[in-house]
DNA sequence: TCATCTCATTCCACTGACTGGAACGTTTCG
DNA sequence: CGAAACGTTCCAGTCAGTGGAATGAGATGA
């Protein structure tokens, strides 16, 4: 029931749906994968009804998987364990980007005190990576590990303007899902804006996503110099919030993660985008 | 080669070194864990020599993992997927401690302009869930999902202060790991600071993990009040840094974390400690 | 240039780990 | 107090998973 949110649910990016459930790992995975970032605890048989697995398979395995530390078992129904959280901190590109972005980010909020983003493509979608704000940010709907939609918000779009052109016509060709009265569905419209987001170097959303919000965002670059690896945002409510004047503190942040990123150059970008 | 470093190995803590190799998952799950904080990526040949699984079936269970988006394939190996960072950021303890301890961190950073810890514990170790810092904080080990001993860090000194006796007495009657010159390794002398910190509400670690790094830890307690669900620190170098005249300010910190879990009484904080 | 490593990948016949329906307790709710 | 939903246990069949061996692909060095 209240798993019910406009957000793109993770489970349609993967197509394991039906793919690989009669697998162990595929059992195991669709079990984890069925927490969203709303969710806390999940009872047996939510589980049951979101995989769609035998109840007696999802017992069986959802009770390996907390034998294997990758879920607690809790009063009323199992939750992802921290040693989720711990091997999920240790995947190299997010984390590595993490660390090196971090000072940036801080930099970032410190001037402008307001809600930091850092989010990187996943399939067509933005992930964020990381989120700082203070006490005053309870508005923004979006989440550390959570998505959203590439074309309506910042993030998104200096994204989608610096990918892979196959990549931005998969997207700009599909139809453009409305969020509010302020999202860009016409695909031409979003294409001219993508393009002056090239030139100028950073995007703006005006309520695109979540009435209320405004967002400037500029893009990080990989070692090509050519795609962009991330981006970084400042996001804050209608009224007070003018992002014209953090575009360029924003773009300032990007490319000193950028320049960083370039000059230790261990930290391979693979061109590796969604797969078919 | 590169992955022997001090801390404590996480396969040590989790009991399943041989416990369960011969279930698919059990394989999936040690494949895994075989990436530490420090790798970036494993070759199929560096997987099967740490996890002792078969060269097939290491290659066979890795190749799946990455069908399902645990894993991606790079050049030269394997490495933990972007994908698996978005699981873990939704183990639900550690996400919503994030968020909502998130804006008290900044203010504390703000306020030092010092590194910033915020950890839990998991078995007898200290894992970090965040770490912020500016642009000179290159000195101290710890990384986000890391692990460091309970003994002889700021945050472990707090949280075991305010663990379950059984618990404490367990680290205490093992042999504490001598890591620097200053780490203590007396059970007695640790206990009459843990009892301190009982009264004082803070802290102290002066280089006993590592040289040249001084910490001031204070506790995030639970709904309950008595157990310590967390811990933040503000950390920086002999020289400089006092920890002392941050002592008030981290103990602000923690404190104004502890009364937001307190005012939303949905983040159950189990009492279940590391299983036998 | 060729020999010799190491690592990655493919193959396949055997087998026991995994399967899932059904039956049994337990809790929740009207 | 029934009824419904949930959690747990059980078990014989079987197919997914197994891992040793052979092959291909690269790297190293003499």
């Amino acid at each position: 029931m209240t798993y019910l949110c406009d957000m793109p649910r993770p489970v349609e990016a993967y197509r394991e749906d039906q793919t690989a459930l009669e697998t162990v790992l595929g059992k195991a995975v669709a079990i984890l994968r069925s927490f969203t970032p709303e969710d806390q605890i999940l009872s047996l048989a939510e589980i049951v009804r979101r995989t769609g697995l035998p109840k007696g398979s999802a017992h069986r395995v959802a009770g390996d998987l907390v034998g294997h530390g990758l879920l607690d078992k809790a009063a009323r129904g199992y939750r992802l364990s921290g040693g989720m959280f711990e091997l999920g901190m240790r995947a190299s590109v997010e984390r590595s980007l993490l660390e090196l972005a971090m000072p940036f980010l801080q930099d970032l909020y410190e001037r402008t005190h307001e809600t930091v983003h850092l989010g990187v493509t996943d399939g067509q979608a933005v992930v964020y990576v990381a989120k700082i704000g203070g006490h005053r940010q309870a508005n923004a709907p979006s989440r550390v590990g959570g998505r959203m939609p590439l074309h309506c918000t910042a993030i998104g779009k200096v994204l989608l303007a610096h990918a892979d052109p196959v990549d931005r016509n998969t997207v700009l060709s599909a139809p453009l899902q409305r969020r509010t009265a302020h999202t860009i569905v016409a695909p031409g419209l979003l294409r001219r804006q993508l393009e002056s987001v090239l030139d100028s170097g950073v995007a703006f959303e005006r309520e695109e996503s979540t009435l209320g919000l405004l967002c400037v965002a500029s893009p990080v670059m990989g070692l090509d110099g050519r795609t962009a690896v991330a981006a970084v945002s400042v996001t804050g409510p209608v009224g007070r919030f003018r992002p014209e004047l953090h575009a360029t503190a924003v773009r300032a942040a990007a490319q000193g993660i950028s320049s960083v990123i370039a000059r230790r150059a261990d930290t391979r970008s693979p061109s590796s985008s969604a797969g078919a």
